[in-house]
DNA sequence: CTCTCGATGCGCT
DNA sequence: GCGCATCGAGAGA
């Protein structure tokens, strides 16, 4: 968790489909009062800037992008978070690409936790080792991201960042349709169970 | 294991 | 007022 393996700005500065993929394996970090915990990104979907009616900043009455108070860090810089508050109870967390003006991001739905197992169980409030920061909701609850760290710079390497893999070993990836997305888009990538 | 359903807050129009 | 980029409990197989 070295802070010199900071993913930089140029990194986000792609199409969401390939930082989606790249995010793969690299490891997340976050820095909170109650304790440091890290994982391993293992499952990423894609948002698009260019037609995506399941993105946020698609507005589906009017057929087109726009941009509203919540998915106002879409539009913004490459390398920020963007946190929003799924039904009321859970937050998730989606990492911006693309340039300024583009707004595309990648949802971080699944992380194999490696540091800090007993902050997020108690965070979490289970002792379902494998459920602790699967799902985008579940993940946040573990990581604690809310609705605070909505905008942050996640390449500062402070509170809330993600980190290059240690040895860049090639994972196998396997790319399915997005869940709760009702469209035929395989944009959701997730390193094989085995 | 699979499926169903309720909780719950707010963004958007 | 409607509809979620969700989760977990409970029922049934």
């Amino acid at each position: 968790m070295a802070r010199l393996d900071v993913l930089p700005r140029a990194f986000y500065d792609r199409n969401p489909v390939t930082v989606a993929q790249a995010l793969l394996g690299t490891q997340l970090v976050r820095e909170h009062d109650d304790g440091i915990v890290t994982g391993i990104i293992v499952e990423t979907e894609a948002y698009l800037a260019a037609h995506d009616p399941a993105s946020h900043a698609y507005s589906k009455r009017r057929h087109c992008y726009r941009q509203t108070p919540r998915c106002a860090p879409m539009f913004g810089p490459p390398g920020h978070a963007y946190v929003y508050r799924s039904y009321g109870l859970h937050s998730c967390v989606n990492i911006v690409t693309e340039a300024e003006g583009t707004p595309s991001a990648v949802l971080l739905r699944a992380v194999r936790p490696e540091v800090g197992l007993d902050v997020m169980q108690r965070r979490r409030g289970t002792g379902r080792r494998a459920a602790l920061a699967t799902g985008p909701g579940n993940l946040c609850q573990a990581f604690a991201i809310d609705l605070t760290l909505n905008g942050w710079d996640v390449t500062r390497g402070q509170h809330l960042w993600v980190a290059a893999p240690a040895a860049s070993a090639s994972l196998q990836i396997v790319r399915s349709r997005r869940i709760g997305v009702a469209d035929d888009l395989e944009l959701r990538f997730a390193v094989a169970s085995r």
